[in-house]
DNA sequence: GAAAAACCGACTATGTCGCTCGGATTTAGT
DNA sequence: ACTAAATCCGAGCGACATAGTCGGTTTTTC
């Protein structure tokens, strides 16, 4: 799961979008005007959202986009794999899983990077826009704070 | 809290550092040569987490580096914030607090980047370099497993 | 004095990001 | 039928970070 710019704006956009919903469809230049990015990058990323089926496109005067799903089904964790490229293929997948298994010595933090993208996958598919919107994370939040004081020192972390 | 390949390789020597600790000091080519990994690059990173602290220096023939603190007071999470850059400014940051609170409609997804930053640095600092070594990294599994079942559909996520 | 190591700074190749530009296609309104 | 609004599409570009390389210097042990 790659972290990225890109994905937040995508993910800005769509909130926008989910936000902006109506019978008509929403312009990426409105979408554009609000966010303040760039109509043209827009563009490429709605290329990208459309065809992983997150939105539909309308076209000719009065169209725009649409949610494909409603804003409840339409989860965070997608439209940023939809938006970013695929993830840089680390020493370990460069090698495939024989090499990594028969050689641990090389290879002690694979568990580590494995458990950090399950981590932060579970979390962004817990979120749907719809979330987003009513600013649903309170428990998101209790959470992490449980986790964070699961070990006591919180060493200087800048 | 910035994701890259290089916090990745500091991890990795840390690690390495931290399992071939001897009497002796360990010298830098010794894990560039065991973890493949270039040694002026190594040097390179070296020098960050010694100025962190995280690190001493021994010169001369040798010499080489040992952990500053044990396996268990290092946290991964200090290893990440020492080598990477300071995280690149979202839009949010550049326009100050004062902005993103006064036009919440541009910036909806505040929260969750924040939560989500959170919940990655409560994850990496939940983890020492000793838990690695030992692969303890169960409790952790257990944890992120809970999240990903907290929402029932598991929507195709490639 | 030789050699092993940490230190240091400059340079480079590659790739991604965020964006621009110039179009083409489709379609609603007149 | 014409115009304009919108999606679509591809090429290219400047800036930046990554993952190095290279060539040295200093320190220290033998």
């Amino acid at each position: 799961m790659k972290l990225s710019t890109k994905g937040r704006y995508a993910v800005m956009a769509m909130v926008d979008l989910a936000r902006h919903a109506q019978a008509k469809p929403v312009s990426l230049s409105d979408i554009a005007a609000r966010q303040e990015i760039s109509l043209s990058y827009l563009e490429q990323l709605f290329a990208r959202l459309r065809r992983a089926g997150l939105v539909k496109s309308v076209r000719g005067p009065g169209g725009g986009y649409r949610l494909a799903r409603g804003s409840h089904e339409t989860r965070v964790s997608e439209i940023i794999l939809a938006v970013d490229e695929p993830i840089k293929a680390t020493r370990c997948t460069e090698m495939g899983v024989a090499g990594c298994r028969t050689d641990r010595s090389k290879c002690l933090t694979h568990d580590l990077w494995e458990e950090l993208g399950n981590h932060i996958h579970a979390f962004l598919n817990s979120v749907t826009l719809r979330d987003v919107l009513e600013r649903r994370l309170a428990t998101h939040l209790a959470e992490a704070a449980a986790l964070a004081n699961a070990r006591p020192p919180m060493v200087a972390a800048n």
